[in-house]
DNA sequence: CGGATCTCAGATCAACTGAGATAA
DNA sequence: CTTATCTCAGTTCATCTGAGATCC
């Protein structure tokens, strides 16, 4: 056992996940990465870019193309931000919020696959190893152009 | 505790060890999903392509892609499969096997990092964890272009 | 024949670099 | 002045589709 097979396992099942996400999602011509943002900005309150790229752990530039292109389908809406002049303040709009509904009731299967035979203290214990996974490699970040961001921490609302 | 906060804890472990292997590989021009091939290809014998693509988890056009930009740069051979007429034979060249050994010294203290605070039980469990959701995942498969494929399970040689 | 392996053209997205505008 | 947020241009790689050649 070693490091390597742990990377490895952790290649194959992300990559599972986001093909089999994209495949549920193909028919709605929304992509896997794209539905991350959704999921984000469905829950509650607008949110600024930087609060996105924290929470969706995405590039900055990578997150404004997935924007643009959700803005030019309507899905999602920048409006400035209220007190921060460099900022946008993302939201989705009604047809997003309608499209993240069936988002998410097509990738509902998949979600209750990967849960399945697993009781609530096996889940959080999984999910704790790969927070301390990524907590362990943080702290010795290389020159990622993201000097950590308080959002980067794993405050979810339930969904 | 959901199905979502697993699939998002685990798009954040990937991408955080992507990056940090393509960041401590970047002054060597590989890639960290060649590296991946490079990595199944330094284990002993040679492989057809098909086998690469379960060992990778990667599509086939997208294998094919990453050794041709392989063999361009020398690491990489690919010859005609003794006795299956359809199939290439893919192995390392001898600058394939340096650079390898190069690219794992590149990526040692990553991998170290990765398994720091985990005993080897913890380990196995978290990589079996790993392993059970993927083959959750697999049984219900999409219209994935791969049929199964022996390989695909994980028979891994100690490395 | 059916099925497996691989090739090729083409498209799209994601990811990143580096430079710069603007505001805190 | 320094730092943070975001924009823009440009590049590369990975991914996937769909069609087809070739061989088992």
């Amino acid at each position: 056992m070693s490091g390597h097979q742990l990377a490895m396992a952790l290649r194959r099942a992300y990559l599972a996940i986001h093909r089999q996400t994209n495949d549920a999602l193909v028919p709605t011509g929304v992509t896997a990465d794209q539905f991350v943002v959704l999921c984000e900005l469905a829950q509650g309150a607008s949110k600024t870019q930087r609060e996105l790229v924290d929470r969706t752990a995405s590039d900055s530039n990578t997150l404004r193309a997935m924007l643009v292109l959700l803005e030019r389908r309507g899905l999602v809406q920048r409006r400035p931000h209220p007190t921060d002049g460099r900022a946008w303040s993302v939201a989705l709009t009604a047809q997003g919020r309608r499209t993240f509904q069936k988002l998410w009731r097509r990738s509902d299967k998949l979600r209750m696959k990967l849960v399945e035979h697993l009781d609530q203290d096996s889940l959080r214990h999984f999910i704790a190893l790969l927070s301390d996974l990524v907590q362990r490699l943080g702290d010795g970040a290389g020159k990622s152009r993201r000097p950590v961001g308080a959002a980067a921490m794993g405050i979810q609302s339930s969904n």
